[in-house]
DNA sequence: AAAGACACCTGTCCGC
DNA sequence: TGCGGACAGGTGTCTT
């Protein structure tokens, strides 16, 4: 579910409640999620944190004691919630701080992980390979267009390779696609240069103005403190059927890399 | 090396 | 009301 700007609006949530708070107490209710969470986990008990930053869509968590590294996986979420609130169903792990404050980790589908590093964590495996940040300057057309050299692939699924880019899942990549006029199965190597320039500007555009809504809320996602995401009101293609919103020209769904595509085969060439 | 399929897990929705 | 099937925001790993 979350996409890097659920992930960017969980972080600046949860930074502010964090930041300088000691651990006090760790409770994995349930560790098997999509990697069992590590009992080294405990070594952090009694840690302040120091820092709380993202990469891709990890949440990065410094400590004087070693870092955590979470990821929302389709269906996680995480709050700022009293420790003597009662739990919620599938809340996994509990964060107990020093101020009566805990964050609750929730994920019914446990696509999730919480992984324990007392290395640098941008070093991990998981971390090491990735593509740059797309809103960072390193996202160009240069970078793009090379990578694009010869790749027979759908932009689409292209885009959503993290070894390329991080952050775009599906529903962005169909809405960064609409918004730069790009049949998501146009094979990558076959576009322009001007049209990549386009799609580098939509992908930018369109997180930074999800992060300005507080992400998008389909189902599960909240916000740190329990509201949901706002840009699905600013959604044109994803999820939608029937008329285009621009042309009037119904719009498809297909399927592309497994997964649900939606796009207007007018206004996408 | 690149591309595609699959697995992991739970909940929801739709048709019968 | 119940049941089966399709589908859902991700991504590492395995097979072609």
């Amino acid at each position: 579910m979350p996409e890097l700007p659920e992930v960017e609006t969980t972080r600046r949530g949860l930074s502010p409640h964090l930041l300088q708070r000691r651990i006090e107490r760790i409770q994995v209710l349930q560790p098997k999620l999509r990697w069992r969470v590590p009992d080294t986990i405990q070594n952090i008990q009694g840690a302040t944190i120091h820092s709380v930053e993202r990469r891709a869509k990890y949440l990065l968590m410094g400590t004087d004691q070693g870092h955590m590294i979470w990821h929302l996986g389709m269906s996680g979420s995480m709050r700022i919630m009293p420790v003597a609130a009662s739990g919620a169903k599938h809340e996994h792990i509990l964060v107990e701080l020093d101020d009566g404050n805990s964050i609750r980790y929730r994920d019914p589908r446990r696509f999730g992980a919480l992984l324990y590093t007392e290395s640098e964590p941008l070093q991990h495996p998981l971390l090491s390979d990735l593509g740059p940040e797309p809103l960072s300057a390193g996202f160009n057309v240069d970078y793009l267009h090379q990578q694009c050299r010869k790749r027979s692939i759908a932009i689409k699924n292209l885009i959503m390779d993290s070894h390329v880019v991080v952050g775009v899942g599906n529903i962005y990549a169909c809405e960064s696609l609409f918004a730069s006029g790009i049949n998501p199965k146009t094979r990558a190597s076959r576009i322009s240069r001007q049209r990549l320039q386009r799609l580098v500007d939509a992908i930018k555009n369109v997180l930074q103005q999800a992060i300005e809504h507080g992400g998008t809320t389909l189902q599960d996602f909240t916000q740190a403190d329990g509201k949901p995401g706002y840009f699905r009101h600013e959604l044109n293609v994803y999820g939608r059927q029937g008329p285009c919103l621009v042309c009037g020209h119904d719009l498809k769904r297909i399927t592309l890399g497994q997964r649900s595509t939606f796009y207007c085969g007018h206004c996408q060439r």
